[in-house]
DNA sequence: TTGTGTTTTACGACCTCC
DNA sequence: GGAGGTCGTAAAACACAA
């Protein structure tokens, strides 16, 4: 079995034949050339197809080398430090990479990526609001449609009635002139409408725009 | 067991701030 | 210019259905 440098924190076993890796956290004061600094070891791990060999990208060397999965302590220590403060000064992160025995630099990924997990629930939240407001509104749209639909065909029925009505009167006055001296006034029957001035419109003050004022003066004036 | 979708860890590129 | 941020992405780890 090989070892190969990975990182402050991790070695990387692998065995050539198999082609696969296992990377373990680190173990505190891992053996190191001259005792100080852990070790890094790091051990190129071949992906599927690739003819990769030492000395090559060392970039995509680098990416094939990952993965330390961290432990449920390490994770819940990150996220209570998280819930504190969403942002990482240098100090905060050492001492929480000491406390952990993590690197610092992986204390800073966490970080990173769990901000952007938070803005992904924020987004999506944010999306779930909207999008139930607008649902809201929709149904609210619909619902004016329908009255104005209702409305729309009640306003034709009474001008219709007005209509007759108008019709009948005219032609009621020009017999009574002729055959009656009662005045046009004694024999008017006030129109009945089937909806009035008390009629509940049920519309909201702030759908009544222009127009919808200037029918209710129209409406107001004819039952002065 | 295996294929597949999701989550987690890590990195490079680029940007901003001091 | 360096430190630390976001963004996009690779790939390991994991979950789970078939």
């Amino acid at each position: 079995m090989d070892q190969a440098v990975l990182g402050s924190q991790a070695y990387l076993y692998a065995t050539q034949t198999h082609n696969q890796c296992i990377i373990v956290n680190q173990i505190d004061g891992a053996p190191s050339g001259d005792g100080s600094k852990p070790v890094k070891r790091r051990r190129k791990r071949r992906s599927k197809g690739s003819s990769a060999t030492n000395g090559e990208d060392v970039a995509a060397i680098g990416r094939m080398l990952r993965k330390r999965k961290l432990t449920d302590e390490q994770m819940n220590m990150l996220e209570y430090s998280f819930e504190n403060e969403h942002k990482l000064e240098s100090g905060r992160k050492e001492k929480i990479a000491r406390e952990l025995g993590l690197d610092p630099r992986q204390v800073a990924v966490w970080f990173q990526n769990r901000r952007a997990r938070w803005k992904n629930k924020k987004l999506e939240e944010e999306y779930a609001k909207l999008k139930s407001q607008y649902d809201t509104i929709l149904l609210g749209q619909c619902h004016l449609e329908s009255q104005v639909l209702k409305l729309t065909e009640q306003l034709s029925e009474a001008q219709s009635e007005i209509r007759k009505l108008s019709e009948r009167l005219v032609q009621e006055t020009s017999t009574n002139s002729s055959s009656s001296s009662l005045s046009v006034e004694a024999n008017y029957t006030p129109i009945e409408f089937e909806f009035g001035p008390d009629t509940n419109y049920n519309i909201p003050f702030y759908m009544m725009d222009n127009d919808y004022l200037q029918n209710m003066e129209y409406w107001d004036g004819l039952y002065v």
